[in-house]
DNA sequence: ATGGTCGCGGTGCGA
């Protein structure tokens, strides 16, 4: 079982990139972040055609999530659901082959101290009561998608440079490190302790050429799934040319 | 070089 999580800053501007990149990598699973569309803008007669179903938590402009599968995602919950007075269309989850599937696009944070900053890092919080109120780390569950924090500076590329700004303060690390104490493991350094491998890139300053990324992309998955882990990557190529998101689609595939 | 580029929406904002 292949799970990906791709930001694709839009669906509806990567449309082609989307439905060429799920006919290449073939992924079981796929969560989308930023689809900056409504319910029913989503594309959904072009990823059926190439064979997935999908479930989408949209919102007009901004965020808005969604998880594409082979076969139908059941128990579908949008929202964190807490009660917090927020419009924010950051989650969504379903059930996929037994496995419990959450899409999630946390928080950017702005710049330290800002309100956005003080939202991200709350926001963070409450995705760790919504685990714990719903879940248990026994399950088979992952977490998928664009958390903003790049968890050390193995994910960096100038770490000196990034010291300090918002996607790599001690605030926020901790606050990913407290959502995984949780009872969730970060796939792809699980596999790979000492590999440099980036997800995003600034659009600005030829940082994707260059390779001036950060890995802030992640798959994260309880024990049962851990033990059944096979490989992850980055499909770097899927952002290059024309029309290309500033993040890649990461992945990582599970014994089936 | 304190800039630069995307997407949305039709201006400046969020990333």
């Amino acid at each position: 079982m292949k799970i990906a999580a791709w930001n694709v800053n839009s669906v509806r501007a990567r449309k082609d990139r989307l439905v060429d990149w799920l006919k290449s990598a073939q992924p079981d699973v796929v969560c989308l972040q930023e689809l900056k569309c409504q319910d029913a803008e989503f594309p959904m007669e072009a990823v059926r055609e190439v064979g997935y179903h999908a479930v989408v938590h949209g919102q007009k402009t901004y965020n808005g999530v969604g998880i594409l599968a082979k076969t139908e995602p059941t128990d579908v919950v949008r929202g964190l659901s807490d009660g917090v007075d927020d419009t924010h269309a950051r989650l969504i989850a379903a059930t996929v082959n037994g496995v419990r599937v959450v899409s999630a696009y946390v928080p950017n944070g702005q710049s330290v101290g800002s309100e956005q900053y003080e939202y991200k890092l709350q926001w963070y919080g409450r995705l760790r009561r919504y685990l714990d109120t719903r879940h248990k780390p026994g399950e088979p569950l992952v977490l998928c998608g664009d958390w903003n924090v790049a968890p050390a500076d193995i994910d960096v590329w100038d770490p000196a440079l990034w010291q300090g700004q918002t996607l790599c303060t001690d605030k926020e690390r901790k606050a990913l490190e407290h959502l995984c104490a949780f009872g969730l493991t970060d796939t792809f350094r699980k596999l790979y302790p000492a590999e440099q491998k980036f997800s995003w890139w600034d659009y600005r300053m030829l940082a994707f050429p260059k390779n001036q990324g950060l890995r802030i992309d992640h798959i994260f998955a309880t024990a049962p799934l851990v033990e059944r882990l096979v490989s992850a990557g980055v499909d770097r190529d899927a952002r290059k040319g024309k029309q290309p998101s500033d993040h890649a689609p990461v992945w990582t595939e599970f014994k089936d």
